[in-house]
DNA sequence: TGTACATCAGTGAACGCGCGTTCACTGATGTAC
DNA sequence: TGTACATCAGTGAACGCGCGTTCACTGATGTAC
């Protein structure tokens, strides 16, 4: 049954979003393409139609919509500081569905194709642009850009920790260490 | 065909082997029983004759394997520097299933049950301790424990990137970035 | 505007495959006498 | 020490299941007249 060209787009858009958020709550490999269409109100057969490129396509593209989640609220976010609080504090309260791709599905990247991890790498590239900015913004910094990557790299460690950590007090001392050390 | 107490337990030790490592480098959904045993000489059938817990109770001790493959290095180091540098910079040298669990497993612990993931928690705890003592040893610092927490989280999440990242020059930014950090 | 029809988004059965796990069987080990 | 036999580590076929992908089909859309 043919639907119009606007709900066809839509339901790629549904596929898409069920992906980006149960690949980071399942893993890449923990969920397939038959439950994720499901998710978004249609069946497996016509999910060739919307991504040629297979799983793999569906991964990169997620990957590229869980990086562009993060990034939206960083660029309405007050200050530096509130990004870093809100990555490391508010995250730990969501699901893991809503957080950042970066400690949920870093390992998993790892072992992937060129396509999702050229998605993930340009989703980093865009964090230490965003990152950057604002610390140049606070105060001119000759080492601006490596104290960028010192930050992301201890945010996303942190929360890797805190994710797969199963002793929540030490989750949360991993996250305000991190946060302390920053803030100061 | 039954073979000697010794020789069982070679074959158990064999198989964990192969897991410990290829989990690394596959993940733990990336590689089954039938392929890891057939790794470790033997075929899928004793399998639960020497974990009768199944693929959990596999992965908690490969889990445990490789903090204990780390942590013996580091036990070894001259130094808290050399650890760092070891950490960061010899590791990108060797293939994913000689690197920290943390990075090439964060990921998929944090979707484990509670066995794999109590392995990895203590896995962690270990390292801060190992860390945290070197540290300490240098100069008496109050802040010792939560230096050692933002430490061991860039560390982790420095080679998270590395390890993901499609771009190796980025990949050794971040690695060079916080080396240089907490070498300063 | 109304009608006839080509297009194509979505359906669901089917494919070969590998997964984790079970189990009847094999035959060397290691023990009881 | 020598023999008879119970034990049990390891084998490989089999199970039900879900995977990614393909494809003949359906029927509403949207176009040509």
């Amino acid at each position: 049954m043919k639907v119009t060209k606007e709900q066809a787009a839509l339901n790629k858009a549904a596929i898409l979003r069920a992906a980006t958020d149960l690949y980071r709550e399942r893993g890449i490999d923990g969920i397939g393409i038959s439950e994720l269409t499901k998710a978004a109100g249609l069946t497996h057969g016509g999910f060739y139609g919307h991504f040629p490129g297979g799983k793999e396509q569906l991964a990169a593209e997620a990957v590229c919509g869980a990086f562009a989640d993060v990034l939206r609220e960083w660029d309405t976010a007050d200050s530096l500081e509130c990004i870093v609080v809100n990555y490391l504090a508010e995250q730990l309260t969501r699901e893991l569905h809503e957080r950042c791709p970066i400690p949920t599905l870093g390992s998993d990247v790892a072992r992937c194709g060129e396509k999702v991890r050229g998605a993930f790498t340009q989703g980093v590239k865009d964090m230490i642009i965003s990152l950057q900015t604002r610390i140049e913004g606070e105060h001119s910094d000759p080492e601006a850009h490596a104290k960028t990557m010192c930050l992301l790299a201890s945010m996303a460690g942190a929360m890797l920790m805190a994710n797969a950590l199963n002793d929540e007090a030490l989750s949360q001392e991993f996250t305000k260490a991190v946060t302390a050390y920053w803030s100061a």
